[in-house]
RNA sequence: GCGCCCGUAGCUCAGCAGGAUAGAGCAUCGGUUUCCUAAACCGGGGGUCGCGUGUUCGAGUCACGCCGGGCGCACCA
C-alpha cells in the first residue's frame, strides 16, 4: 500500500513550501508524485520545482535543491536527492517491506477523504428472453470489478440488476411459443424442464424476428402482447411472468460461474404495478419538469425539455429547431415511455420518490444468503431485508449507445431538484462487442457484403449471431483442462476440472477488462483461447508459481512462510538494498504497493483497463525476477529470506489485484 | 446538421493529474530446461503517436481547427 506514504510527502511537501517560501497552502499546485525510471534514481519522483520555477523566478533544479535541504526528516524515508530538477524520495526499504508484511491481510484502508456514501451500482440488465452473450460479459465483468474495486476503496455497495420483463423482448419470445410453436404455458413448462431454455429462447427469439420480417403485420401480434403482458391477469401475463423468471435464473447461473453476484433484482413490472411511475409523473408535474405540449407535431404528449450543452436556447429557437429539444415522457395514447419508467428507477435509487417496493427471497446463494429481488405485495413469512435503495450515488453500467437516455436522467434530477442527485448519477458507459470476421464464420455466418466491408461483424441477437456466453466458457474450461492434465497428470478429474473454470474465468474477464471501456472490442475467439502473454491465466499462473515457493518450503524443510520471515529484522540488508545483484528485488516490491493507488485510479477515472495493465506488469516482473533469483536453492540465508519476503508480499498483492477482477487463484495449474 | 467516442509498431492495444530514453501482447527472427512449473524467461528487427496551429521549461497527454472511422440525436426499448 503507497497511498499512506504518497500522503504524507505531501502534507510535508505542502508544509515546507509554505514555510520556505511563504506561499499559500491552498494556492499551491497539484503535487504530483511519480516513479523515476529507474530504482537506482530512487522511488518517488516528483517535478514539483518545475511548477514553481516561473512563480519563484528560479531554476528548477535550485528550487529541487532547496526543498530537499529544507525537507527534514520524513518517517519512511531514508533520502532526498535533487536531480535534474527532479525532487527524487528513497525509501527505507526494510521498514516499508516489513511494515508491510505486518499489515498482513488487513491491507483495505479506506481513505480518510474518499467519500462514504452508500452507492448503487446497476449492471448486467440482460433482456429476460434468451441466453446471455460476450456483450453481456462485458457489462457484468465491468460492473462486478467497479463493484469490488469500491468496496475496496471502503465504499458500501449495492448491486442491482435490473430487469426488464415487461418489456418488447420478452413479448416476442411470448409471441414465438403462442404462434409459432402453438404452445400454452403447461407446454412452455414442460420445454422448460427439459431444455437448456435460455438456448431454446434463443434461436425461437430469432425465429420470430425472421417471422416479422416475411409480413409486417404480424408485429400487431407483438403489439398485443405487450399490452396484455402489461395489463395482467391473463394467461399471457402468466406466460411472460414463466419466461422472464426461468430466464434471469438461466443468468444468474451463468453470471455465477464468472464469480458475478448480485444483491437485489429490481423488476420493471414492480415499479408499474406500485405506480412508481404514477408517482414519478406527479413530481415531474409539480416541479414543471414536465409539460402537454399543445402544438405541433408532439401535440398530446407530455414532454421535457432538453438542454443542449453547447448550445443556447436563443440560437436553437432562430434556427426554428424547438421541438427537437423536447423529450416525449408520456405519448398522446397516455402510455409511459422508457425513459419515464428509467426516471421512476433513478429516483427510487437515490431515495427521492416517497414510495419502496416490497421484497421477496428470489433465490439462495451456495452458503445460504438470499438473493433479493422486488415484489408488489408482502410475502407473507420473508425474512428481515436489508435496507434496499436510497443511495447517496448511483452508478449506471450500460453501453455508450444509451448515452443520450442516461443524460436525460441526470436533467430529470436537476428538473425535480435534485442536482447533487444528478451529480452524482453516473452513466458508466462502454462500447460494444463485435466478432471478428474470422470468429463470425466460425460460427457459422456468411458474411454480407456489408459486413466484408468493415472489419468487424455486430452482434446480432436478432439474426441469433453471437457468441453465447456459456458456450464461451464451456470451451474455455475445455481447452484449459487440456493444459491442467497435461502438467498435472496425477490430479484427480475433479480437482482439475475446478481449475479449468477458474482459469475459464480469468482468461475471459481479464480480456473482457485489459481493453479501455470506449474501445470496441472485435471478439475473436482463438485470441480468447491463448492463455500465454497478456491473458488472465498468465497473471494466476504468476501468483501460482509464487505460493508453489512457500508451499515446497514446508514440504522439504517443514517451515511456514510466517516462521521463515521472522528474523528479518535482523536479517542483514545487502540484498535488499541492492548491494549484491541489483534493484529487481526492490523494484518487485515497490511495484506490488502500489495496488492500492491503481484501485484509486480506475474509480476515478472510471478505467479498469489500468487495474488490467497493472496486474499483467506485476505478474511480468515477477516472473522475470523468479527466473533470475532462486529463493530455495539459493545458499545465503540473507538473500533468500529477503527474496522470500518479497515474494510474499507480492503474492498478496497480486492476489488481491485478481479478486478485484473477480479471478481466483487455483492452487496448481 | 448537432453531440459523444476512437485514430500510437505489420496486427490488437496500454500510456495515470503534462515530466526523465514512447511501452506491452500477438506475429516474426534467434537463444534459455540436469536449477522453486517453459501457461515462463532473455535478445533482435519494427514508430513522422492521423494532420496543423497554439499553450507550456516540457505535449502521445491540454486547447482550437481540419482529415478519417464509429455511435447517438423516435409518440422503440
Amino acid at each position: 500500500m503507497i497511498l499512506p506514504v504518497h500522503d504524507l510527502v505531501r502534507e510535508r511537501i505542502t508544509a515546507t513550501l509554505v514555510r520556505q517560501y511563504g506561499l499559500a497552502a491552498d494556492a499551491l499546485p497539484a503535487i504530483v508524485i511519480d516513479y523515476p525510471p529507474t530504482r537506482a534514481l530512487g522511488d518517488l519522483a516528483l517535478p514539483v520545482a518545475f511548477e514553481l520555477a516561473r512563480r519563484l523566478r528560479k531554476a528548477p533544479r535550485l528550487i529541487a535543491e532547496e526543498i530537499a535541504g529544507a525537507l527534514g526528516e520524513i518517517p519512511g524515508v531514508s533520502r532526498v536527492q535533487a536531480t535534474g530538477g527532479y525532487l527524487n524520495l528513497f525509501l527505507d526499504r526494510k521498514a516499508f517491506l516489513t511494515g508491510r508484511l505486518a499489515a498482513g491481510t488487513v491491507g483495505v484502508a479506506p481513505r480518510p477523504r474518499s467519500q462514504v456514501v452508500k452507492t448503487i451500482v446497476e449492471h448486467t440488465a440482460i433482456n429476460p428472453n434468451k441466453a446471455a452473450h460476450i456483450g453481456h460479459l462485458r457489462n457484468s465483468a465491468l460492473g462486478d470489478t467497479l463493484v469490488r474495486t469500491l468496496r475496496f476503496r471502503g465504499v458500501p455497495v449495492e448491486v442491482q440488476n435490473y430487469i426488464d420483463d415487461t418489456g418488447v423482448q420478452v413479448a416476442d419470445v411470448v409471441v414465438g411459443f403462442r404462434e409459432l410453436e402453438r404452445q400454452d404455458l403447461a407446454g412452455i413448462r414442460a420445454i422448460a424442464g427439459s431444455t437448456r431454455f435460455d438456448f431454446y429462447c434463443w434461436d425461437l427469439y430469432a425465429r420470430v424476428a425472421d417471422w416479422y420480417e416475411e409480413d409486417k403485420a404480424r408485429l400487431t401480434t407483438r403489439l398485443e402482447t405487450l399490452h396484455a403482458i402489461e395489463r395482467g391477469g391473463n394467461e399471457t401475463a402468466e406466460i411472460a411472468a414463466f419466461i422472464a423468471d426461468r430466464i434471469v435464473r438461466c443468468h444468474l447461473k451463468t453470471m455465477a460461474r464468472m464469480n458475478v453476484d448480485y444483491d437485489l433484482l429490481s423488476w420493471e413490472g414492480d415499479i408499474l404495478h406500485l405506480h412508481f411511475w404514477a408517482r414519478t409523473f406527479e413530481i415531474l408535474k409539480e416541479k414543471g419538469a414536465v409539460f402537454l405540449q399543445s402544438e405541433g407535431r408532439l401535440a398530446g404528449c407530455w414532454v421535457m425539455r432538453i438542454d443542449e450543452e453547447g448550445g443556447t436556447a436563443d440560437a436553437a429557437e432562430e434556427a426554428g429547431e424547438d421541438e427537437d429539444r423536447e423529450k416525449v415522457i408520456v405519448r398522446s395514447n397516455g402510455t409511459v415511455t422508457y425513459v419515464g419508467k428509467d426516471m421512476a428507477n433513478q429516483f427510487w435509487k437515490f431515495g427521492v420518490l416517497g414510495r419502496d417496493f416490497h421484497y421477496r427471497v428470489f433465490d439462495r446463494r451456495e452458503d445460504g444468503t438470499p438473493i433479493w429481488a422486488t415484489c408488489r405485495e408482502e410475502v407473507p413469512g420473508t425474512p428481515a431485508h436489508p435496507p434496499f435503495g436510497g443511495a447517496g450515488a448511483v452508478f449506471n453500467v450500460i453501453d455508450v449507445r444509451q448515452s443520450y437516455l442516461q443524460k436525460l436522467l441526470k436533467q430529470a434530477l436537476v428538473a425535480i431538484g435534485h442536482p447533487l442527485e444528478a451529480e452524482r448519477s453516473v452513466h458508466f458507459s462502454y462500447e460494444m462487442v463485435a466478432l471478428t470476421h474470422n470468429t463470425a464464420r466460425q460460427l457459422g455466418y456468411t458474411l454480407s457484403d456489408e459486413d466484408a466491408a468493415r472489419p468487424f461483424v455486430e452482434v446480432s441477437g436478432r439474426k441469433g449471431l453471437g457468441v453465447k456466453a456459456d458456450d464461451l466458457l464451456d470451451v474455455l474450461t475445455k481447452k484449459a483442462g487440456e493444459e491442467v492434465a497435461k502438467r498435472n497428470p496425477d490430479l484427480p478429474p475433479d480437482e482439475a476440472r475446478r481449475i479449468a473454470e477458474g482459469i475459464a474465468v480469468a482468461a475471459v474477464r481479464y480480456f473482457m477488462i485489459r481493453f479501455s471501456r470506449g474501445k470496441l472490442i472485435a471478439f475473436d475467439i482463438d485470441e480468447a483461447l491463448n492463455f500465454e502473454g497478456e491473458s488472465g491465466p498468465y497473471i494466476q499462473y504468476a501468483v501460482v508459481r509464487a505460493n508453489n515457493i512457500f508451499q515446497k518450503l514446508r514440504d522439504r524443510e517443514e517451515v511456514g512462510e510466517a516462521e521463515f520471515l521472522s528474523p528479518l529484522g535482523s536479517t542483514p540488508t545487502e540484498e535488499l538494498d541492492g548491494g549484491f545483484e541489483g534493484h529487481d528485488l526492490w523494484a518487485l516490491v515497490l511495484e506490488a504497493a502500489r495496488l492500492d493507488e491503481v484501485a484509486e485510479q480506475a474509480v476515478r477515472t472510471l478505467e479498469f483497463s489500468v487495474l488490467a495493465k497493472y496486474a499483467f506488469g506485476l505478474a511480468q516482473t515477477f516472473n522475470a525476477f523468479y527466473h533470475r533469483f532462486p529463493i530455495l536453492n539459493e545458499p545465503r540465508d540473507d538473500a533468500r529470506r529477503w527474496r522470500a519476503a518479497a515474494v510474499s508480499y507480492f503474492r498478496h498483492q497480486l492476489t488481491g489485484a485478481l479478486s478485484l477482477m473477480g479471478i481466483p487463484v487455483p492452487p496448481r495449474m
